[in-house]
DNA sequence: ACCTGAACACCGTTCAAGT
DNA sequence: ACCTGAACACCGTTCAAGT
C-alpha cells in the first residue's frame, strides 16, 4: 500500500510509531466523518499531543495528502491486477466499479480528490500513475469494442467522480444507488450510442492543472 | 425571483433594507468564492454589524438557505417557460443545460444543493417544485421518444449534479468542458442505448430524505 | 424593534519549554 | 530529536448595552 519515494533517514523509534498512529487514526476518522474532523481529535485518537501531529505533518492538508496518496497508489495497483487477469470480460467497467465504491465508502477520499491536496507533488505522482493505468484499461476496452473511441482516461476519472458525487446524498438512504448511475455511464460509453461530443477532449495536463489550481 | 410564502408583518424600513443588503452581499460572495466566506465579511460588505446578520438569519445556514431557495424557485419558473414554448425540440436537454450552467457559474449553489440546507422546509418546498417541473419535462421527452422510459426526474437531478460536480475541477482551465459530459449523459438517456439498470429507481421521497439527512 | 461590537467556544497553526 | 500543551488568529454564534 504505502509507496514511499525515498526512505530518507529513518525516524526515531517513538517518532515512527507516532507517525503510523496518526496516519491510522486520520484514515479512520476521515473515512467515517469526512475531512473536517479536527487535527486535535485525530491527535487524541492517536494518543499523541496535537503539537506532535503538526510536527509530522506541517499542515492538515499534508496529512490528508498522505492518506489520499496511499489510496490512489492502491487503486493503481489494483488496476494493473485487473489488466493481467485475462479472464475478465470488461476490466474497465470492473475498475470503475471499484473506483466509485471506494469513494462512496470513504468520505474523506471523495472530499480529498478534487480538493487542493492534488497540488501536493507526491499525490500528483500517484494520480498520474492511476491515470496511466486507466489509459491501458481504456485502450483494452476500445480494442475489445466495449468502449467508444472518443473517450479518454481523463473522461473515465471525471465520470467516476461524477457518479460518486451525484450518488452521495442518496447513498444515506440507498447505499447501492451508485450502481444505477454507473449503469447509465456504461450505456453512454458503448460504441453503439456514440454521437459526436462537443469541444475537444480534456488532456491529462489539463486535468492535473485543474485539480491543482482548484481553490 | 423571490417567492415569499407569507408576507408576515412588514419589517421596519431600515431592517428591510439591511435584510436585502445582506442577501445581495451574500449571494454575490457565495457565488464567487463558495460557502466558506465568513458571515463577518458578508456583514462588512453589506455595511451592517455582524450581530445584525445573525439577527436576520439566526444561523449561517439559514442565510445560505434563503439564497439557494431563490435559485431553485427561479429554475422551476424557467422550466415551466420551456414547457410552454412549443418550438423547442428537446426542452429537457435545454433545461439540463441551464441547471448545469448555473451550478458551474455559482459556486455557492453547487455547494449548497446536496448540503444540509435541503433540510430547511422552505428550500425543500422549492426543491419539490423544481422536481415536479422536471417530471413534466421528462414525460414530455419520453412521449417524444427522446428519452428512455426507465428514467425519472430524480435521475435527472442526480445526473446534472453529477455533471456539474465532475466538471468542477476542470472548469478552471476549460470552462465549457461540462458540455462534453452533458453530451455523454444525453447519449445515456436515449432510448436506443437503453440496457437494463440494476436496482429500483430512487423515489422523490428517497431523494428528499437523502438530501435532508446528508450530514 | 432593531443595531452593534465585545465576548465565547472551537478550529488550524506556532512555539517556548521540557525530555 | 522529538514531545507537549499553552498561546494566537480566525470562525460561527450569543448577548448586554445602546438607539
Amino acid at each position: 500500500m504505502a509507496a514511499d519515494m525515498e526512505a530518507a533517514r529513518p525516524l526515531r523509534a517513538d517518532a515512527e510509531r507516532n507517525r503510523r498512529r496518526l496516519i491510522d487514526a486520520a484514515a479512520e476518522a476521515f473515512a467515517e466523518r469526512g475531512l473536517d474532523v479536527s487535527v486535535a481529535e485525530i491527535a487524541k485518537r492517536a494518543g499523541v499531543g496535537q503539537g506532535t501531529a503538526f510536527r509530522h505533518f506541517p499542515t492538515k492538508e499534508r496529512l490528508v495528502a498522505e492518506i489520499v496518496r496511499d489510496r490512489l497508489t492502491g487503486l493503481a495497483a489494483f488496476g494493473r491486477e485487473l489488466l493481467e487477469d485475462s479472464r475478465r470480460e470488461d476490466p474497465l467497467l470492473d475498475f470503475m466499479r471499484s473506483l466509485i465504491e471506494l469513494q462512496v465508502q470513504d468520505r474523506g477520499l471523495a472530499e480529498g480528490v478534487g480538493s487542493s491536496v492534488l497540488a501536493d507533488p507526491a499525490v500528483r505522482e500517484a494520480h498520474l500513475e492511476l491515470l496511466r493505468t486507466i489509459e491501458l484499461l481504456v485502450a483494452r476496452g476500445q480494442e475489445a469494442g466495449n468502449v467508444r473511441t472518443d473517450i479518454s482516461a481523463v473522461d473515465v476519472i471525471v465520470l467516476t467522480k461524477g457518479v460518486a458525487a451525484a450518488s452521495d446524498p442518496l447513498c444515506v438512504v440507498k447505499p447501492r444507488i451508485w450502481r444505477r448511475y454507473l449503469d447509465l455511464v456504461r450505456d453512454a460509453l458503448r460504441p453503439e450510442s456514440a454521437r459526436p461530443l462537443s469541444g475537444r477532449p480534456p488532456t491529462r495536463a489539463e486535468l492535473e492543472r485543474g485539480l491543482a489550481e482548484h481553490h
